[in-house]
Order: structure tokens, then sequence, then C-alpha cells
DNA sequence: CGGAAATTTGACATGTATCAAGCCCTGTGG
DNA sequence: CCACAGGGCTTGATACATGTCAAATTTCCG
């Protein structure tokens, strides 16, 4: 066999959710192996995008949800001002788009930080599907709950959370993504500028730049670009939490 | 006919959707009219809650959404440290506890601002209903999209506007919500206290004081303690969106 | 009517943004 | 392979918006 057809890439099959590393923290995770199947045919697969490529732009018409293969992208959204807000990160196996059903337009731009590839599922199919498979529109209901809960927690960090403890908090949360998807929780490579850090925590590109240096010299993480390593997971979280006043208990 | 007869609240009927006047608004506001009666089956009638008595409380296992009928509401979640946030306030016709599927708890205590009515909405029979019924099933898609969306302004708010932004945007929010369920837009009553409107806004209640303070003395608006005028909507519509230095324009 | 809670107002402290400058990567073209 | 350019990142000095503390005043509710 000439070896440009064995090497060729098996890309059905690849895209398969069955044979998917992700499918356990999936849409689909809770369906049986033929009802997967029946989801599986309403995928449709897609180019990967290149670092910095839009998956889709703030307007566009809703059609599809997305979940991430691999990669990292970022929401953006703009009003009226220039002034933008990075609302989301997002990372393999989850879920894009889920803002838009209510407008029928997306809501933000999401956009690559890296090569990164995604399954559509567009929406109609799904929603048909999820009427069939209870199983899939609980899945469904959960993830969108889930994202609520993640906005509500995100709401308290900006609200009450000091420079210092959202920091921690970003990282601490980036470290659990990452364990959860099997990668090592406490050294990863960030994905995003540090500008995109400061966009989302609502902070000062300057003032991210000071705290990791800060903690640095703390020997609480050890970073270097974009490489992390977290040394000291006990007082980043210690740090994402405490108020000034309750150092004193240790 | 003894009077207290003829006095007897129609209960029964008033809860009823197709005569409620919120139906436009609310859950089952696609429905047919007998496809309205099967969500009605469904739906269980509730005792008025007191001001300061919770719908229910945070860690609670989930069991139905509600949605409101008259008064409103409060959400507010404490994490480990005493330190509570508030993610949202709730109106007439607006679904409460929808952020619990997820985890099968509320993740927040939920409690009357003043005297509240709900229809409390089981969600396994929602569920159930949502697989025969493609537009009650759309409708909660929609609702679930629409707080997310929310969630995000919400998130905006926080990282990038000033304080006296903050507070322009709450009463636009408040005026339009009030403007959608048939109430005047300009004249309200707040049935949430200052220190409730801090918490929600990531300020102290003495900048919410001080600013409120500020709007009346530039005839922005008329406050006399919980009652509200709002006496110029451009200007604080101007209030809400602008930057400091864009004021220069007219 | 009285006491407690809610609200307002003032004075001061401080965390973080802003402005400014320099450094260091990374990728590119010679 | 090296030099160069440009963006990304870091560090320092300063300003200011808003938090905190304190106290007076008003409102609410039993």
């Amino acid at each position: 066999m000439p070896e440009y057809l064995s090497r060729r890439r098996p890309l059905l099959h690849e895209t398969r959710c069955q044979t998917c590393s992700l499918s356990s923290l999936c849409l689909p995770l809770a369906l049986e192996l033929e009802d997967m199947d029946q989801f599986d045919a309403i995928i449709r697969r897609r180019a990967p995008l290149k670092k910095g490529e839009p998956l889709f732009r703030q307007g566009e018409a809703f059609t599809s949800v997305f979940a991430v293969r691999s990669g990292s992208l970022k929401q953006v959204t703009i009003e009226g001002n220039g002034n933008d807000q990075l609302t989301n990160f997002y990372l393999p196996s989850e879920l894009v788009g889920l803002d838009g059903i209510d407008e029928q337009h997306y809501p933000g731009s999401v956009v690559a930080l890296e090569t990164t590839t995604v399954c559509e599922i567009p929406f109609d199919r799904l929603d048909l599907l999820s009427e069939e498979l209870p199983e899939l529109r609980a899945q469904l209901y959960r993830s969108m709950s889930k994202e609520m809960r993640e906005d509500r927690r995100m709401m308290r960090l900006l609200s009450r959370k000091t420079a210092d403890q959202r920091m921690a908090s970003f990282l601490i949360t980036l470290s659990d993504r990452f364990r959860r998807r099997g990668y090592s929780p406490y050294s990863f490579r960030l994905s995003m500028a540090r500008a995109d850090i400061g966009n989302y925590l609502g902070l000062a590109v300057e003032t991210v730049s000071r705290i990791l240096s800060r903690f640095q010299s703390q020997n609480v993480v050890a970073v270097s670009g974009r490489e992390v390593n977290i040394l000291g997971m006990p007082q980043l979280l210690a740090l994402a939490e405490e108020d000034i006043q309750e150092v004193a208990s240790s």
C-alpha cells in the first residue's frame, strides 16, 4: 500500500464522538452508544482555526453551538464605544455559543487563541434530537445551568475580590480545568496574552504583570513568559479567598 | 350568601396561565391554548412570601424553578468567608432557580424583598413536558440563554464601568423592566435597600447614596427614600455609557 | 412614641489605573 | 545565522476613584 494512503488522516473516525478522548466531558457524555451515533450524525467538522481567526463574529446569525476539540478561544463583546470586554475563555470539551439562542445572534465574537479545532453542532438539529434523547436534553440544560453558575462566580470575583485574589482565582480555575482534562494542574502554558487576562479579570495589564511578578517573588508560582508552574497550591488557594486581616490564622 | 364565601379568593382561577396578566412575558408565552392547559397542570401554587422570607436557601436540593407572579426577590450567594454576593434581582414573569439544574442544589438563597407570590414549576415535570412541546422547550432554552447574556452584561458593568455608570445603568435597566411590564418607566419604587444595590453593583453603600444624591442635584432623577423619578432619561443614558472625556460632543 | 435600622454626609486612606519608559522575546528578511 | 523591528511584557512614579471609618439624621415599625 502506498504510504500516502495509509498516512491519510482518518478524519471521519477521529471526529466520531465514540472515539473522542473528550467524550466523557463533552455534551454527549451521558448517551448510550447507539444514541451517540445519532448525535454524531448531526455534527459538522470544521477546518482548524489559526491563532487570531474568529469562529464567528459578534452579531452574526446564530445557527450552531460549537464544542472545542483542541486549542482554546476567547469570547469578546464590543459595546457602543470601543470598549471591549472579554467574557470567557473556552477549553476543549466546552460549549461555545449557547448565549446566542435567545436573540438568534451571537452576542460576542469568539476568536482562537492558538490553532484550534471545533465540532459544529447545528442548533435546530440539536434541539430536535434533544426531543428524542432525554439524556441529551438533560445535559444541554446542565451545560447552560453550569455556565450561569460560573458567570455568577465571575460576578463575585469582579465585584468583591482584590487584584491579588482575582489573579490567584484565575490560576486556580485554569489549573482545575487542566486537571479535569488529564493535564498537569501544576504546570501549563497560558494561551492568552497578559492583556487578555487583564481584560477578563477587570484589571490593567500592568497590574496583571506586577502581581505575577510578586507571586513569583513569594515562590507561589514560577512564571516564564506564558509558562506557568504552580509551586505552592495551598498558598495560592489562601491568596484567592482570604481577606487581608485573615492571614494571622496559621 | 354570607360575605365570607363570596369574598373567598378564587385562587385556582387566578393562577391559571390563560388568565394571568404575565402570560405574554412568562415561560408559556409561545404556547397554544391547549398546550397551556398542560403546562398549567404541572404548576403548584405557593402561599405568598413575606418580606425577608426565603423562597429557598443556598444548598437546598433543586426540585423546581419558580416564576415570579408579583413582588420581587433577590438572589444571594455566600462563600466560605462571610462575604456574600447579591447576583440578581427578580421581577414578575422572571424565572428563578435555573442555575440549580447542573448541581441539583440551589447555588444561592433567594429572598423576597416585599410580599411576593410565585408559581412553582417542578423541574422534572417541566423537562418531560418540554419533550412534548417544542415551543416550551424553545422558550426554556431562550430563558437560559437570555440569563447568560445578562450575566455577561453584568460582568462588563462590574469590570469596566465607573460607579456613576453602574448606578445609571442600574436605573435604566430597572426602568426598562418596569416599562415592559406595563408600569411607568419614569416613576417607580425600589423594593431593595441601598445596601442591596451596593452589593449588586459592587459598590459601598455610601457610594450608592452619594451618587443618588449627586444625580438628584443634577436634576437627572428625583429620589425620596425608595421612590424614584427619572427626570432626564437622555442624561441618564449618557451617564451610563459615556467615558469621562466624551462629554464634549454636544 | 422610642429605639433600631437605614440612609446620608464628611474626612481620610489606599488599591489600582494611568502615564511613561525600557526590556525582552519572537518572528522575519537579508 | 544574525540583525532588526514590533509587539508583548515588566517596572516605576503619580493621580484619583472609591472604600473605609465615623457620626449625624431620617425612616421604619412595633
